[in-house]
Formats: C-alpha cells, structure tokens, sequence
DNA sequence: ACCCAGGAAATTC
DNA sequence: GAATTTCATGGG
C-alpha cells in the first residue's frame, strides 16, 4: 500500500501527458484522475495545483514514479528554448505545454508503436488491453501487467488472433524473439550513437524508422528522436514550411510532441 | 461503398 | 532503385 506526493510540478497536464498517444494503457476516471499499470505495479495518479499524487495497493518505487513522469528535468526552461525556435512552435508550446515524455517499459514501448503502424490510436489502446489480458500476468484480479517477452518469443502469430492486430501478428513475435534471444538488447539504445540504435531496432520486422523513433523517444528516452507519421507529415507542410524535422535540436522528441498534440485537436488546420 | 488510421513489407515499374 | 500495392481491422 502506497502514496507519493511530488510538489511544485511545472509545467504538468497529467491528461495531455497520459492521453497523448505515447501510452496506451492509462483510463481516466470520472474525478479526472488516471489509472493504470506500469512495471506490474497498479496505480493512480491525480493532478491539482502542483501536486502530483500516485496512489496503489501496492507499495511505490518514489525513484522509478519520478522518473516514469520525467519529474527531474526542467520543462519550463526547455519550453522556453523550443519556443524561440518558430511561432508555430511557441503557439503549439501553449497549446499542449503540459506534457511529458514518459519514460515507459522500452519492449512495452516496442510492441505497442509495432501495433501502431496504419492504425488509429482508439484501436490501438483496444488491441493493447487485448494482448495483457490475453497473454500478461494477472495481477489483482482485474489487471494484467504488460507481457514480457519470453511469453511472447514461445508463441506463434495465429496465437495471437483473439488481439485482432490483423498482418501486425508476426511483426509481434519476431520482436519478442529478438529480445528474448538477447539479439537485441534494449538497454543498451539509450546510450548507443542514434542511428546506430535506428538500425539495431529495424533488424525486427515490422519495424521501420518511424517506429524505431517512438520506440527510441518513448520507451528509451532519446529525447533528440523526431518521430514523422502522417500528422507530424501534414503538420511540417503546412505550419512548419521547409522543415524536416531536424531542426529542433537535443529536445525535438518534445517539440515533436507539442506538435502532435496540437495539431491532432486542431484538425481544421489542415482540410 | 469508400476512406482513413502515430507504416512497413512485398511487388512492380 | 524508386514508386505503388498490399497488408487486417474497425470507425466514420
């Protein structure tokens, strides 16, 4: 049985940083709070006036929560950088400036961006559920943690037909088979020279440069990653003209995801 | 019926 | 090699 305060967190947005389309597994409750699973451990977090409260039957890891919601670094400031770069990119800094990279479970992070891809993320967060009540351990009755990979490195794709992720099956099992196997070793991303961290995850099937970024941004904390799908595409074309993606230094990955953000609740942005 | 979704593999030109 | 098609599934 746990709590843990943490005081004086700014910027923070606990729904812009859970519902952001980084995590798939957080639900909100009626009372604005949010529940869900990370590490095996279930909790809640709540949000109000600078504090932020994560509560569970089980006992909290203060280090591990800290980190999970990125507590340690200054967001004010790197707000502040990022929106002397571009006007948009200050207008998107206001918009969406509460959010927060987590850092997540790298091989959670791998299998749910493979699940991902040509997907929308209301489908995505179904097909997750699916997969950790199918094949995660149950931990009280009503919650699964996220599957390991030596669960999924010993099944087939057909095994994983009642996640209904269609052609994605196979890509699932080969990335849990080369983690497994220690072909890929996850830990050692967070340090690796960037694109050489690209390539070891597009060894896995299924897994391109799009994908290995988020896994890289979301699940290894590369903060420098700029992952480019179809929204950040549109969003380069038409708010960000000449732009690559490259351009926003060490703390893209945040910049990227005050774009996403914004431009995802302005779609009349782009009709 | 058609189009799209936090893409990537397979096929064709 | 670059451009196009296909791949499951579900919602609008």
């Amino acid at each position: 049985m746990g709590k843990l305060k943490f005081e004086n967190v700014h910027p923070f947005d606990l729904a812009q940083t859970l519902d952001c389309g980084q995590s798939f597994r957080w639900v909100e409750n009626e009372d604005k709070s949010f529940s869900g699973v990370v590490r095996g451990i279930v909790a809640t977090a709540f949000y109000e006036n600078g504090t932020l409260t994560i509560e569970s039957d089980f006992d909290l890891d203060e280090k591990m929560w800290k980190e999970y919601f990125d507590l340690d670094l200054d967001y004010g400031k790197i707000k502040n950088d990022l929106s002397k770069m571009h006007p948009v990119l200050e207008e998107a800094s206001m918009y969406a400036g509460g959010i927060r990279i987590l850092n997540q479970e790298p091989f959670e992070a791998l299998i749910t961006f493979i699940i991902s891809q040509n997907n929308n993320i209301g489908r995505i967060k179904g097909i997750v559920e699916r997969l950790c009540e199918n094949f995660g351990e149950c931990i009280d009755g009503k919650n699964y943690a996220f599957p390991t990979a030596e669960k999924l490195a010993l099944l087939s794709p057909d095994d994983l037909a009642v996640i209904r992720a269609g052609f994605r099956h196979r890509y699932i099992i080969d990335a849990a088979q080369k983690v497994f196997s220690g072909e890929i070793d996850l830990e050692k991303l967070r340090i690796m020279d960037y694109s050489k961290a690209q390539n070891e995850l597009r060894k896995i099937t299924g897994v391109g440069v799009k994908v290995a970024d988020c896994v890289l941004l979301y699940g290894l904390h590369r903060l420098e990653s700029f992952p480019l799908d179809v929204w950040m595409k549109r969003a380069l074309s038409v708010l960000f003209k000449g732009y690559k993606g490259d351009e926003f230094g060490l703390y893209g990955g945040i910049a990227q995801q005050y774009i996403f953000h914004y431009s995802r609740m302005h779609k009349e942005l782009f009709v």
